[in-house]
DNA sequence: TGTACATCAGTGAACGCGCGTTCACTGATGTAC
DNA sequence: TGTACATCAGTGAACGCGCGTTCACTGATGTAC
């Protein structure tokens, strides 16, 4: 084995490349359950066989795609994020929860296998947690870095202590959201399954007739949400 | 033609309703994208092309299944708000929200058939339009009231007249939710999809290691809502 | 009330399609001596 | 550096499956006179 790769193991990489291009391509088009190995073989002129020696089954290609689009997703909140002021935390907020909308217009299909409903027959295997936690990771960490900031406004109500959510909220806070008052802790995550929310009923047209001008009300409910946290423009 | 159906007639709606009737429990156990007219006619053994009798094409059976469980939610919610104290506008969010969210959990895969990826090659025909707004109708309702009482808190902050945004919350104000604020009408609409993005979450496990206790979470959630829209309690 | 005709539910075979996966195989690439 | 062997990419045929939809047909039900 050489330093520099041999041509097999550089053909391997590309052409494994090759068909998830090509997989991400079919299920941009027409969405993950018509997913077909045989397509993708047929459109890179490869027998549908040849496809087994890089991806053993069609759910492994299927979680393939799955992690890379978590991946993708998560880089954009992230790199979004790092671009902006980090001591404008409204302001980081608004972009983060922006670039989760642009990158799911772009990646409708995509979007969908993440967020929609689950792919018949299909088991997420645990390789797709890590990269699915990223987006959510992004957004703790404004608060949590607004929290050691000490900007937060301290929480009015309280959660009640002898609930299970507590035991939810503490565990959260010893986690991903270090010094967030609890209540926070709760409006957070509620943010969050917002932010999808909006984006979901977006892609899938449950505005049609109800909200036409999209970006608008999604930034206005962003900027809402970020202001229900207590996050401070600078 | 008899005043009583002739049997032939009673046959065609029994038979209709158990074609309903089995697709549904397909729906049920697999999911839209498994829902075959083949499987269907099996259980029910008659022959596939019989089926054809009744509904033209698989869309339109599915189509049929839409708008029912459209208008088993709806009226899920409707019922949940009518059995309610009419000036406790609080609590009527509140077992609204519960209704779809006890609902949702009852049809899961007909819930998501609903508010989850379109199935592919599907394409929703208007009948479907009216039951798809019956949820939305209810939580409007309660606010609308809420605002012809008297009883909701004057807006504090504004929508910026000249946006486009205000054009949508003008024409929901007209139509749905008259004498209602309208920052709040813009909340209102957030706070649908913040319900629907929460059952949503819910259903397909993103709270997996985030929330373990979904229902206090949603309860709380949904109760924090209501406050962010001016809901009193009696 | 009885009869002739029209309507319609249901059948069974067929069409044409696509799918995931397996298997024995050929031939090129890589490796160890 | 050359050679023998091992590895592995890719093929093509096949298996077994299920699907939606059409069509000519039989036989029961309904209707008009």
């Amino acid at each position: 084995m050489n330093v520099v790769a041999t041509s097999r193991a550089r053909a391997r990489i590309e052409i494994t490349a090759a068909i998830k291009d090509v997989a991400r391509r079919h299920l941009a088009a027409q969405g993950a359950a018509a997913l077909s190995l045989r397509a993708v073989a047929r459109e890179l002129e490869l027998s549908s066989s040849a496809v087994y020696r890089y991806f053993p089954s069609r759910d492994e290609l299927l979680t393939a795609l799955i992690i890379d689009a978590f991946d993708a997703l998560g880089e954009a909140a992230e790199k979004a994020d790092a671009r902006h002021d980090p001591n404008d935390f409204a302001g980081r907020w608004l972009v983060v929860c922006r670039a989760v909308r642009r990158w799911a217009r772009w990646h409708p299909h995509e979007y969908m296998l993440l967020y929609g409903s689950p792919v018949p027959g299909y088991a997420a295997p645990p390789d797709t947690i890590a990269p699915a936690t990223r987006v959510g990771a992004a957004m703790a960490r404004i608060l949590q870095e607004a929290a050691v900031s000490g900007v937060l406004p301290p929480a009015v109500a309280s959660v009640a202590a002898e609930s299970g959510l507590a035991d939810d909220a503490l565990a959260l806070q010893q986690s991903l959201l270090a010094g967030v008052p609890l209540p926070t802790v709760l409006a957070a995550i509620a943010a969050w399954t917002q932010v999808f929310g909006l984006v979901t009923f977006e892609l899938t047209g449950q505005f049609h007739n109800v909200i036409d001008h999209h970006e608008q009300f999604f930034d206005h409910t962003c900027r809402v949400i970020g202001r229900s946290l207590g996050l401070p423009s600078p």
